[in-house]
DNA sequence: TGCTTATATGCGCTTTTACGCATATAATGA
DNA sequence: TCATTATATGCGTAAAAGCGCATATAAGCA
């Protein structure tokens, strides 16, 4: 296939945009189950659209130890770059707001920049059911007077 | 489904994203029958393909009698100006290079800057192989002393 | 070596999507 | 009004893609 056809096909989906988006959102590389936790999203199906991901070059990857980490490939090459800026800046900032906060709830749950906790751990469960809370009350509710 | 995803999912495609090139490489709106001889591809199906990215929001089409000219949507908002110069710049110029030949050929058919035959005309039909017969020599066989 | 855990993947099912054929629609001209 | 022609679309079929379940793989640790 075309690369360039891959490349569009591994960005035409929903959860893979997410997916994409958050580990641009990140200044560090993202293991695996923090993307699963902060999309809300089965571990096995974040593993798949992932590959896709690496399949097109969109990604890389890391491991380190039983954890794997993400990050955004190549930012050398122009093109990619340019795809890259065209996400970060694109429309539909909102619809992707709260990935992002509750990715950054999971990233603080970190220790010394590693992800020390499983998927659907306890502690981040509590976490992430907290951060929402907060989101929904400063959005939905505290613009009337 | 979020327009951002659309977008992506029309350019997902092989025979979208050739549709896409070629009217991008032209300065003015093409027809249907144009992309269609062009590309070597059906009718109703080039038609279906441009449904598509008329929906998605990257082309316009305007009617014109019996013909339809489609062009590139909106250079005025600043992220399909990005999207359009991105797949312009972007990687594979060869993959497309016969295309835009071909198109140029049918296009040099028309009278006074509209399309005045069908998809599949006979004038098409030989006009197209010899331009094919040009490229197929002058590449693959020029090349050696 | 054996147990635990994070990640990846084989498999069946369902939904989506592209294609081919035929035909409907819209506009022109006699 | 009727024939012609460019374009669009309904429909059936086949290929592709996503999901859920279960499980395999890989690494750390006792």
């Amino acid at each position: 296939m075309n690369r360039f056809t891959e490349v569009f096909k591994a960005l035409a989906d929903g959860t893979r945009l997410r997916i994409v988006r958050l580990i641009l959102s990140a200044e560090c590389p993202v293991c695996v189950c923090e993307l699963a936790d902060a999309l809300d999203v089965p571990q096995y199906q974040v593993s798949r659209h992932l590959a896709v991901l690496r399949h097109a070059g969109l990604v890389t990857d890391a491991r380190k130890g039983t954890w794997v980490y993400y990050a955004p490939a190549s930012a050398q090459d122009a093109f990619f770059r340019r795809l890259y800026d065209l996400v970060r800046d694109g429309i539909d900032h909102e619809a992707f707001e709260r990935d992002v906060q509750r990715l950054n709830v999971r990233l603080a749950l970190r220790c010394g920049d590693e992800c020390v906790l499983g998927p659907g751990d306890q502690k981040v469960r509590d976490a992430l059911l907290q951060a929402d809370r907060m989101m929904t009350t400063s959005n939905s509710q505290g613009e009337e007077p």
